[in-house]
DNA sequence: TGTACATCAGTGAACGCGCGTTCACTGATGTAC
DNA sequence: TGTACATCAGTGAACGCGCGTTCACTGATGTAC
């Protein structure tokens, strides 16, 4: 029964869409066929050169809407919350379990990373995804209470000890040591925002106790 | 030429166990094919199966020597220096250009994380990964100045941070945020070395300023 | 509004390719005498 | 020490499988009259 209406066809390639954001992100760009794809979106393999250009040009797509997306709820918690509460609000929804346990709705910088990584520098998945990383920094820089270069920075540092925490909290799923890994990051972060630079500065070596 | 001496079958073997270790570092277990892991080490694919059981036993063997390997430079660090001296060279070894472009030689707990997160949970790599990570855990919580499980839960955020910062630079190397990633750890974990907790404990709050 | 026809979204077989693994074979190595 | 033979490390063709992509085809949709 092919040919659907013009209408249909629209649902279908959002369908896709959805699919995809959600599978890639679940179990990498080459863990996911075009089958399994359009499967997902209730069709079968062929159709999918109708909608897409390639498996690689759909990836591209999907990485960017996810950014798009994780970099748009973070900038509403800062307006729900102030700052501060925003920061709070973003670190603790990040560093959870069920974020861990949900890679498809969750961070594409985590789940996507390595694949990226792996991909020659010039593809357009690779683009997409340095952009969204902007996108997420400009974000966590936005809710800073610092404010140029400096909310930059530590937008990067708060946001290499989240992808750090849930990377290795998903590599160790099962173990304790995952849940343990979530809270001292949680914990570590919590206790860094209140300190910047001006608690201790230049007096890095402090010996113990 | 079959059948070489049983010393020239070791050295083969032990050249598989190399390759393996820095190929599935630098382009994931599924980015490595058992032909490519034989051709490295002068040989033909068929002969794998004569020394290991499979490609996955051989992973989680480069696993599980990568992470021992790594694990004991750290604590060459700690007798080497004092323990403070043990922290910044760790973190500053681990933050840098050279070793995000040089994953074959680097840290297994970012190279194989996604591999490890997407595997099942009853895998032999999955559990060499584990382990993997704890030893790590052990070794960057031998050099800090607390000890037991505060020790411990700064280690995992220390870890956490330098796994995430070096995950965000490899998938965003080529830009200019690359780098600035890998500096803005850095600085974060220097900034953090010297005031856990005693310096403003309690007070998490703090207005911009 | 009704009819005839062109369009084209979706189907499923097929193509070419590369993978992990198996296996019959080869010939130098190692051993028994 | 020298010889005959069994062993077995390594070879390369082959197997079965799954992948991304292509393509001839189908029949409901959309359009022109």
């Amino acid at each position: 029964m092919p040919r659907v209406s013009r209408e249909q066809a629209d649902k279908n390639r959002a369908a896709i869409e959805a699919a995809s954001s959600r599978l890639f992100r679940e179990r990498g760009l080459d863990g996911v066929t075009v089958a399994d794809l359009m499967a997902a979106a209730g069709l079968t393999h062929g159709g999918f050169y109708g909608h897409f250009e390639s498996k690689d040009a759909l990836a591209a797509l999907a990485c960017e809407q996810a950014f798009d997306e994780a970099a748009g709820r973070w900038t509403a918690q800062g307006d729900k919350h102030g700052k501060t509460g925003a920061r709070t609000a973003i670190h603790d929804g990040y560093l959870n379990a069920t974020h861990r346990d949900n890679p498809g709705k969750g961070c594409p910088a985590v789940a996507l990373a390595a694949d990226v990584a792996r991909h020659d520098e010039n593809s357009a998945v690779r683009d997409a995804y340095v952009a969204g990383v902007k996108q997420l920094l400009a974000a966590l820089a936005a809710v800073q209470d610092e404010t140029g270069p400096a909310a930059r920075r530590t937008a990067m540092a708060q946001l290499a000890t989240m992808v750090g925490a849930l990377t290795l909290a998903r590599a160790t799923r099962g173990d304790a040591v995952s849940g343990q890994i979530l809270s001292a990051a949680r914990e570590f972060l919590a206790q860094a925002d209140g300190q910047p630079a001006s608690c201790n500065a230049g007096a890095r070596r402090q010996p113990a106790r």
